[in-house]
RNA sequence: GCGAAAGUGGCGGAAUUGGCAGACGCGCCAGACUUAGGAUCUGGUACCGAAAGGUGUGGGGGUUCGAGUCCCCCCUUUCGCACCA
């Protein structure tokens, strides 16, 4: 141990030791309990920004925490390095992907290991090389075998100037983030994944994970997924045997249904119109909504229009004939393309309804309370009645419904699916809002999907065998047109399996969601030959017991592990549902922009980034992590502050220093320690000691970095103020101080690993902190209790004395204690003692007049 | 527009869940050591007040012996959704 605290030197120094220990590398263990802690793999931009010194500071915390108390811990990295930026700095540098690609993920590792977090470096994997996306093609193949993977006719964002296809973020606006040129919508054959053959589990199993993941993640899942309960209804078409079926959630409202409106691509629509005089004024409408939704797709709603097809359709509840409309505001991918209008109880429907002045007719009424409470069997509304002002969408007692009055709504709900359903014109049902999962990307940058196509054989899967199909070396990146990989000849042409003549290979590749789907299990057997990973390994580490990142990636990927995970286990491949037991989602890392006052997240456009490399070199690595991790908890954003690391630092320099001046006696024996005349603050010290290891464990356990951070300032503080010189201390303090810095240090170690290392080793300990038996401190809640209270007193809620009692007095004894007080005695003097409340261990209060 | 969450010193944030508001850190102030201090150490630091004392957790009301914490209304901010029938 130098006298001075050198980070870099200590850094350097640790980092090669653990390097060379192989510190962090793990096997399957069955001794030890395990732990499975990940953070969200990077994208390998090149450069590590402060957000993920964020996130991987958090999870190399609970890594250390776990492994000190005797965990078995895996803690793995690996590089999400498949995907468009690679494919960007081809078109404008010239540089080859994979050149670039190796390159950036060669930087950041470097930067990865001069912060010291604790990785499992012989695991590191990268979704770009082949002997990962093998198994991203192979997984296909199996999906392609179960029908989960099909290919249709869909729409993708164009810009008719770069020839290109857009994700949906690049054309957001409907205009293209390049050139701003007015996107098109164009029908492509697209691969899908059919994540919606799993939309109840992905509901069903978030009882699962509920306890472990954040509420608004859960909500989120929960909305996109957007299970929803209702009834199927067909209403039969007036002198036509064709029928038209709705979806509603409200069928006790459908006495109200004034229309049937259906969307503008609803199939039934050409053929309903045969022969009709509207017939062309239709169609070009259709054609008008169809092109309004391609150029506005994700921008504001349109303004409601429709067209009176002329066509009368029968509510089959009420027999009576209601006009068929084409409406812009019903989505054919949502239900059946297909609603019956209820104005009166629907604000879309209302709108809709007074533009075109169709009735509004009212079939709920509000519950009052005595309503509520009694039976309501007949319930008098005012019939037809068209003076609504606003659609009244509560559920209610019916009115103006035949049989069905004066029910509850979920009452109605019930019975009227029953009746359809018995009727034979309607059923009950469910849909989801969630879509199948297009994975097709017309990109080279990713994982070639699979397939070949064979004029004789048609689409033939890639054999098993022949996997990976790999991606040619390079290919002419103009950034515009097709799939690059269209025009490398030497991939496209190759021969059928099937009849072993000349075809053609699937020039798509897949969306890097698919790469991130399964990465961590691949983790645990990451260079396994033959297969995704071996199951039987697999059981030893998983399912993840914390996974951390942005909740940036709340929905897409968190959705399409899950997903992934029931797939694999559909498989036999593991045995849970779920893939992730625990979530944070970490808060980001903001910083004031320049010229301004406002905190916005660290980017390069605004100029307002901190490169960790430059705090590392100033303040050390192990301040920088102890900064961020104090700063804020752990969820919240997190404002950078220069001072703020500069308080990390000296908080390290003086535990050093205390550190290095006991050193060379707490590496000696304490002496003839005679416990139970250790002195008042030795005592004291010991009970700060054990209250702080009790709150630090425990606020690790639950991530609360920031507080357990804190709780070790106070332990050094109150250290700090026992001060006695190491050179005179007597046996019985060696004893304390040592107990109250051990625990110190290691609790320090999930923190400030080099560190904390370094001053263990100064203590006398060699090996370092994961050679030996787990160094965690175990609090002692005996020695952790007071010995004494500090009791406030209150007259009517207010502080106005303090009594100093054992921990023992009963309440009597505190109440006639209180009530003699000097000064509570003159407060209370010629008034009343209306009432003395008194809390055992907590405080007395005097109520007086 | 709808929905959810959150509002505590100059700042980031604490508060054993209804019991001493402001732990810990940053910043600031004063002092010490220094040729020097943007180093280090010591002390102070919610607000008003000279003090006694009073006031304080976005605003207003309520429940309670007691409210940052629970209930009602309002305001503000952030996030999510945005025609999903």
């Amino acid at each position: 141990m130098d006298e001075k605290y050198f980070p870099e030197q200590i850094e350097r120094k640790w980092q090669q030791r653990w390097n060379e220990m192989k510190a962090f590398e793990v096997s399957p263990d069955d001794s030890r309990p395990k732990f499975y802690a990940l953070e969200m793999l990077p994208y390998p931009s090149g450069f590590l920004h402060m957000g993920h010194v964020r996130n991987y500071s958090i999870g190399d915390a609970l890594a250390w925490f776990k492994r000190l108390q005797g965990f078995n811990v895996l803690h793995p990295i690996g590089w999400d390095s498949f995907g468009q930026p690679a494919e960007q700095a081809a078109i404008k540098r010239g540089v080859n992907p994979r050149d670039w690609t190796e390159h950036n993920i060669a930087h950041m590792r470097g930067q990865l290991q001069r912060l010291g977090i604790s990785y499992d470096w012989s695991r590191e994997i990268a979704a770009h090389r082949p002997d990962y996306y093998k198994w991203d093609q192979w997984f296909f193949l199996k999906m392609l075998e179960r029908g989960l993977a099909y290919k249709k006719v869909s729409q993708v964002n164009w810009c008719p100037k770069e020839q290109t296809v857009l994700s949906n973020e690049q054309s957001s606006g409907g205009i293209c983030w390049r050139c701003g040129t007015t996107v098109e919508k164009r029908d492509l054959e697209q691969w899908f994944l059919k994540i919606t053959n799993y939309a109840e589990q992905l509901v069903a199993d978030i009882d699962e994970i509920e306890a472990g993941w954040p509420e608004k993640v859960l909500k989120r899942q929960r909305d996109w997924v957007g299970r929803s309960e209702g009834a199927y209804i067909d209403f039969a078409i007036k002198d036509s045997d064709k029928k038209i079926r709705v979806f509603t959630t409200r069928i006790d409202t459908i006495f109200g249904a004034t229309a049937v409106v259906l969307s503008a691509e609803h199939p039934l629509l050409t053929e309903l119109l045969q022969g009709s005089a509207l017939k062309s004024d239709i169609e070009s409408f259709a054609t008008k909504v169809k092109s309004q939704r391609a150029t506005h797709g994700d921008a504001d709603e349109e303004e409601k229009e429709g067209l009176n097809t002329g066509i009368l359709a029968i509510n089959p509840f009420s027999g009576e004939a209601v006009p068929v409309w084409v409406a812009n505001y019903v989505l054919i991918e949502y239900g059946t393309g297909a609603v019956m209008s209820v104005p009166a109880h629907d604000e879309r429907d209302f709108e809709f309804a007074q533009k075109y002045s169709l009735p509004i007719r009212q079939v709920i009424a509000p519950v009052t309370h005595s309503q509520a409470k009694a039976e309501p069997t007949s319930v008098t509304g005012t019939d037809q009645s068209t003076d609504m002002r606003i659609a009244f969408t509560d559920y209610g007692v019916l009115i103006n419904s035949g049989e069905w009055g004066g029910k509850l709504s979920e009452v109605a709900i019930e019975e009227m699916s029953a009746f359809a359903e018995k009727n034979g014109f309607g059923e009950g049902a469910v849909t989801y809002r969630i879509r199948d999962w297009g994975v097709s990307r017309q990109r080279f940058w990713g994982a070639p999907v699979p397939v070949i196509y064979c004029d004789k054989c048609g689409m033939v899967p890639v054999p098993y065998e022949q996997l990976p199909v790999v991606l040619p070396q390079t290919a002419d990146f103009t950034g515009t047109g097709e799939s690059p990989l269209a025009g490398v000849a030497e991939f496209v042409n190759t021969e059928c399996p099937n009849c072993h003549g000349p075809a053609r290979r699937e020039t798509d590749t897949m969306d890097t969601f698919v790469d991130s789907s399964w990465y961590f299990f691949r983790y645990c057997d990451p260079r396994n030959p033959s297969a995704p990973f071996d199951p039987a390994i697999i059981r030893q580490w998983t399912p993840v017991n914390q996974y951390i990142g942005g909740d940036s990636h709340a929905v897409m990927h968190l959705i399409y592990t899950r997903f992934w995970t029931k797939f694999m286990r559909d498989l036999g491949l593991v045995s849970f549902d779920e893939p992730v037991k625990r979530l944070l989602t970490q808060g980001m890392v903001t910083n004031k922009v320049e010229g301004t006052e406002e905190w916005k997240a660290m980017s390069k456009s605004l100029g307002n980034g901190v490169d960790p490399d430059e705090m590392i070199a100033a303040f050390g690595a192990d301040a920088t992590r102890l900064f961020v991790l104090f700063a804020a908890p752990v969820e919240n954003e997190l404002r950078w502050s220069e001072s703020g690391i500069e308080g990390a630092v000296r908080f390290l320099r003086r535990v050093y220093t205390m550190v290095w001046r006991w050193q060379n006696r707490l590496s000696a024996p304490d002496g003839d320690v005679r416990v139970d005349e250790i002195s008042t603050e030795g005592r004291a010290l010991r009970r700060k000691t054990h209250q702080t290891i009790a709150k630090v464990t425990s606020g690790f356990e639950q991530l609360h970095l920031n507080t357990g951070v804190a709780a070790l300032m106070e332990l050094f503080n109150q250290l700090s103020d026992f001060d006695v010189p190491p050179a005179t201390a007597s046996p019985n303090e060696v004893f304390v101080v040592r107990e109250a810095l051990e625990a110190l240090v290691v609790m320090l170690a999930p923190l400030a690993p080099h560190a904390a290392e370094e001053m263990w080793e100064g203590l006398g300990h060699s090996g370092g902190l994961l050679g030996g038996e787990p160094p965690w401190p175990v609090a002692d809640s005996e020695l952790a209790r007071s010995e004494e209270l500090e009791i406030p007193i209150q007259v009517n809620g207010k502080l106005r004395s303090r009594l100093i009692t054992s921990p023992e007095v009963s309440e009597e004894e505190l109440k006639t204690a209180a009530l003699a007080d000097e000064r509570i005695r003159s407060l209370i003097w010629g008034h009343e003692v209306v009432k003395v409340v008194v809390v055992p261990r907590r405080l007395v209060n005097i109520v007086i007049k």
